[in-house]
DNA sequence: CGAAACCTTGACAGAGTTCAATAGGTGTGG
DNA sequence: CCACACCTATTGAACTCTGTCAAGGTTTCG
């Protein structure tokens, strides 16, 4: 998730959550956002029999904010040692209020997460499993859009991947085995690389 | 989708779309924003091959910005005679500079967007499809926030549902019927009243 | 009234899930 | 440093929900 915005640090107080820590959840209290200065959380929601849906991953720079209602709408998680700001809400809209700057920046980050949130209800209400785990292998390989691949962040099970992308560990598990014997990816330890972005995003498109 | 922001009509030039007319598509400049006036659109992303999720619905009051990009990222189709008012991206943007009420509305709106897309990726990605459309029924029905249920819009086909809700129009049907059936809904020529919103409700929530 | 579009229903197929067993990795304590 | 336990990942086999294909039925509208 991308919902960067300039120099918060410097207000508020700092906290750290440790590994799996749930700092955010959906029935607390919206008072503060959250301004990730180290560390990555997964942001899901959950329905009341335990299925859950990864909302999105939020890495340095991002902020979570508290949307305007009484409540969190959905829960965040350390993934790993989580270092973040809190501002207070009443803070931020202020802010919003006087700067117009401020808000402009703040309307550009969430229309761009609208932008991708539309790509993922396409994703996930008409893809295959095969093409959204190649969306998925792609969108990771080539975030902050440098040219150059990344490998997809280890802190990210394969339950972690199922429930981004509304399938199961053993659906995950297996196109990914399927992918590497078709030499699209490598797998060494838990670190997976992409080899051939090309033939991923054939996949990903043939949906002609 | 509601995108209300107060007030645009006075600007901008005013104009008429016919039923099923696609005002705005994916590959089109992102030069305007829509505000509806009067009729209602189905805003849709499509697949190469065809297949296609509707992300939303637009209203009388709704705006469909267009986003910081270049391009448009989903396409909007008159589901009957549409009114809108075209507002250009630049005045927009200069309101947003200017004024921070304007920023804020719009910011607000945005977000409140963003917690219901957050909704719609946990039904899609986790949800039956039993539970997506008695989810998909009381939404239409408790539209608006009043406390009476209204009837689903006779405009939003099978085909619609099956597209906004990940399905095909037989499952939509099949399940119409049993739900029918089962005496939670009423159809009368292509009108679906709700019965039993408590029954609905319990459907949803009952994934415990 | 008749044509076209839309909706319903059935029979069958298949992608993905579920259940279950095995393998691999990681961390801890002796 | 090995052994054990635990957690995560992989693989297989059976099943099921939803999709696909096909045939009628209904509504709408010219």
């Amino acid at each position: 998730m991308s919902f960067v915005q300039p120099s918060l640090s410097s207000d508020g107080t700092k906290r750290t959550f440790s590994e799996r820590q749930e700092f955010m959840t959906e029935d607390m209290p919206a008072s503060m956002h959250f301004h990730v200065v180290a560390g990555g959380a997964r942001l899901f929601k959950s329905l009341p029999d335990g299925r859950r849906q990864i909302i999105g991953f939020a890495h340095k720079g991002d902020v979570l904010p508290a949307y305007p209602c009484t409540r969190y709408h959905y829960s965040a998680e350390a993934m790993r040692t989580l270092q973040v700001v809190c501002v207070p809400a009443p803070y931020m809209s202020h802010l919003h209020e006087t700067s117009p700057g401020a808000c402009a920046a703040s309307l550009n980050s969430a229309r761009q997460l609208l932008v991708s949130l539309h790509s993922r209800l396409l994703m996930l209400g008409r893809q295959t499993a095969r093409e959204r785990l190649a969306t998925f292998l792609l969108g990771q390989g080539t975030r902050m859009g440098s040219s150059e691949l990344w490998p997809v962040d280890p802190a990210i099970s394969r339950a972690d991947m199922a429930d981004f992308l509304g399938l199961t560990t053993e659906t995950v598990s297996r196109l990914l085995s399927a992918f590497h014997r078709e030499r699209l990816i490598s797998r060494e330890r838990r670190a997976i690389h992409i080899l051939d972005p090309d033939r991923l995003r054939a996949i990903v498109a043939h949906s002609e």
